[in-house]
DNA sequence: TGTATTAGCCTGTATATACAACTAATGTAA
DNA sequence: TTACATTAGTTGTATATACAGGCTAATACA
């Protein structure tokens, strides 16, 4: 309910925006130039420029002179935020990454989860249990909910080829999350799984994810405190630049 | 060594953020408006305005239509990551802040630390131990190293008024970061000293700070991992507007 | 004196234009 | 065939201009 209407740059910027969002735009796809746009919109090459520009510096598209615009690999970096890929995190180490699925369902949340996930407790979500190792060791213990809506096909995937993570930002670039860092003392149950001595602390992550203001996925993740750290860079914005190859 | 001079609009932004480094404009100041930057530089007025846009939209400045540009107050919003004060994270809950301080020194660095630190063993560091609380309880244990030479006051300091956190931003915006978080289990001392039971868990923020690419301190900070914990937020930046008051 | 208006400055947006640098594809001459 | 030049399309930057809208202080008026 806003009474005056959005500068045109930001009109083109959502235009964009949405197309990615919504799947029309791909990663890696080409979006209309410049003079592309002032044909198909009718404003100036500036304001098409502004709009293209942000959305450059917001991560959403990689610009090249000479070239073009295309949307960017969110795959590879996330635009948004710095949650990466537990598999592409260990194998970037140069270790051997693998994992074990433990359950993979379709259930009927519980009137706890039904509140977390924001959804009513008559409709069914997904829920995934799975530990992934580094050279055999366990490092992480997943819990997740997904959203049934969101992934429709998630029960048919194989995790053990995709990380449920890279899975659901395939599906749509995830714009917003938050994540609640804290040390515990696990359960027996997942002291075990990870094959964690007693007494031993455990790193827990808990994560809430949306895409255009619906979170879609709600997860747990834990990792044996003396094996995995959690690392945060903060500075000056270091974007990839798009190779000439 | 860079043979190609930068784009003019560039050059305005870093002249501003280097005046703003240097303490020749402190924050809530007022920065050149986009025509006074016309007259001082003969740029156009368009990029004066791209120069100022950016650098609000990157945090530095503050602007609002028909007042003016002004330095962003970083002690309160520190514009390039959210470490907050943990005073004014407590006080912000609406609990009651306190600190007690163990200790708070020049010291000669050790060969482990001068190279954490990236100095020689030659020169001294200020090194201070205190503990936070939150209504009376222990909340977070600080044992932290500060560069002599960019807090040449910092042993003067009564950080029971103002915490050291504070004060280093108070000198110069910290524009970048290093935090590694982890789980472990802390040692008696550190244990006693934040009234945890035992075989409880810590959470262990590692953090390393740097002001133009040079480290000024390095800090270790202990959490009850009953006790605290650390929330990140990802996503769409939400920046703070100048009021009208 | 008190109030309303106006003038002037500020940012925000939008357009038109121009030139530079880069790239890929094409044409041309050796 | 090979090497070079041309051309068209792309982004990147810079300028001049214009108008809208927010705000403040000086001014004019009752």
């Amino acid at each position: 309910m806003q009474d005056k209407q959005l500068p045109r740059y930001q009109q083109l910027k959502e235009l964009i925006i949405n197309k990615i969002s919504n799947g029309d735009l791909k990663p890696l796809e080409r979006v209309p130039s410049e003079n592309q746009l002032v044909k198909m919109t009718g404003v100036s090459r500036m304001t098409a420029n502004r709009a293209l520009r942000e959305l450059n510096n917001e991560g959403y598209l990689d610009r090249k002179a000479g070239i073009g615009s295309f949307v960017s690999d969110f795959k590879v970096n996330s635009h948004l935020f710095e949650i990466k890929s537990i598999a592409d995190e260990i194998t970037s180490r140069g270790s051997a990454y693998s994992s074990e699925i433990l359950e993979q369902s379709l259930i009927q949340p519980s009137n706890d989860l039904s509140r977390k996930m924001q959804i009513n407790t008559t409709s069914q979500i997904f829920h995934i249990q799975m530990v992934h190792f580094e050279d055999s060791i366990p490092i992480q213990f997943e819990d997740r909910y997904v959203k049934r809506d969101f992934a429709p096909d998630f029960i048919k995937q194989d995790f053990s080829e995709i990380t449920p993570s890279s899975y659901l930002s395939s599906i749509s670039p995830l714009n917003e999350a938050e994540q609640v860092v804290s040390a515990i003392t696990p359960s027996l149950s997942i002291s075990e799984l990870l094959q964690m001595k007693k007494d031993k602390p455990c790193l827990l992550i808990t994560r809430k994810t949306w895409v255009r203001k619906v979170l879609v996925t709600y997860g747990k993740f834990y990792h044996p405190g003396d094996r995995y750290e959690l690392l945060g860079n903060y500075g000056p914005i270091m974007r990839k630049k798009l190779s000439n190859k």
